[in-house]
RNA sequence: AAAACAAGUCGUCUUAUCGCUGUGCCGCAGGGCAUAGAGGAAAGUCCGAGCAACACAGAGUACCAUACUUCCUAACGGGAAGGCAGGAAACUUACCUUUCUUGACAGCCAGUGCCACAGAAAAUUACCGCCCGCAAGGGUAAGGGUGAAAAAGUAGGGUAAGAGCCUACUCGAAACGCAGUCAUGCGUUUUUGGGGUAAACCUUAUGGGUUGAAAGACCAAAUAGGCUAUCGCACGUAGGGCUACUCGCCCGAUGAUAGCGGGUAGGUCGCAUGAGGGUUUGUGCGAACAAACUCCAAGAUAAAUGAUAAGAACGGGUUUUUUAGCAAUAAAAAACCCGUACAGAACUCGGCUUACAGACUUGUUUUUUUU
RNA sequence: GCGAAAGUAGCUCAGCUGGUAGAGCAUCACCUUGCCAAGGUGAGGGUCGCGAGUUCGAAUCUCGUCUUUCGCU
């Protein structure tokens, strides 16, 4: 259902932006310490979100950097987790061009999933817009 | 044919759309195209190695691990075969025997410890009893109840009463002979016969240096309070190191010169050709080994190998229809519903252990049917 | 990735050189009080995380397994 939605897409930059390459991903420790020190924080059933307002700097970026977090506490085996985690990237990826083509994106984003158990596909989808619909 | 047990094999597939990681090619570049991409346990981290760094004169003690025998293996606490002991089944009146299966299976005649309650007594024993004796005292361990366990068991002789005190058989120990590579088995002889517990301390034999890829090497940025080499000084002292300790051995305070360079954050290598896999043949009871041919098959780093949709396949259930049948039921078709496990590489191998929907193969046993 | 500790009553802990499983708080009943609290007396409550083994006998010894917690960078 998305896939209709981009073909009326007119952006030349968004034009390959279900891609989800590397230079998107929160991967620096430095980064991840500070957002979890210094970042805000929101909270929608199941995703818990921080993130990093965006800086002047670094304002060339059209998407933040993301990084995607479960508990293991929750989840004791990795084929779970490895699963949720799938599931909020590939959801993250289909719904992130059209959410952050008016809005101007953070610098760094996490999004942890809290829940005790595992959700449908489409209920994550619905949260996950709403909570980032709710970010400013 | 069904059930049980044991061993082994496999453990969903296809298409569409959108992605992720590695590699190759094209492009100045954004990027594009091609191609490859989880397991039998990748798990637990229980053993054994490779590899790396540090330590390396050596000896003893301590500590840890293992423990029937022979073999396999790079090695092992793994595996194979055999022995012994226990269990089950078949056969049998019963034994024997056969088959399957389980076993941390060295040593309590080296020493020390422990054995609740009950019981006279729990290990050089003596309450009641029995016997001798007037008595004092002595000799006994047949009988008694307890207990998980009571000083080899049964029968006979013997005696004051009794006792391996003696005899026969059985069990156990030692020596010798024979068979076997060995564990051990069989036979003979001997006088020998005083529980259990080493998953109690321990003894004997064998083995073990420590730390783990977050090991370690290199690159660029950055530069000392550290390190190395040479020379010097000097009491080889204080102190430090070599495994926890002892002996013993080694280094060794500060000054000068030269070189290297820590923390922190990042990148490259380590890192995917290896005690590798597959097939065939040969050797061996077997684990396994040898030869020939052939194949190259994930390499991430907050961590890829996926998500969604549709369909198929397989298995199970319910309903309906048809066929066979008196019936129970069986077979086929259709529709609907449910299920498709355990689980995710993190340096690499060899094992072990544990988890696992379901399907298949082989062997043994039992039951039923047919011949 | 590598390594270590713990699991016992509803809760917090003893018992772990093998021999009947205990304390405090909590619960319930009674006494005391006009009533409540405190106090006193008594009672109930345990697959000793789970599964095997050694032993006559296991909370304790050994092995496997599950859960929880902690350390190393």
């Amino acid at each position: 259902m998305f896939a209709l939605q981009f073909e009326k897409m007119e952006n030349p930059i968004l034009a390959h932006s279900q891609g989800f390459p590397k230079s998107e991903r929160l991967c620096s420790q430095k980064v991840i310490k500070e957002l979890f020190s210094k970042g805000s924080s929101l909270f929608v059933y199941p995703f818990k979100i921080l993130y990093l307002p965006a800086s002047t700097l670094s304002a060339s970026a059209v998407f933040p950097q993301v990084m995607f977090s479960v508990p293991k506490k929750n989840f004791k085996r990795a084929v779970d987790r490895n699963r949720i985690k799938r599931q909020c990237r590939e959801i993250y990826r289909l719904c992130k061009s059209h959410l952050f083509s008016e809005k101007k994106p953070p610098q760094a984003l996490a999004i942890i999933f809290v829940a005790q158990k595992q959700e449908t596909f489409e209920f994550l989808q619905k949260k996950m817009e709403k909570v980032l619909e709710q970010m400013p």
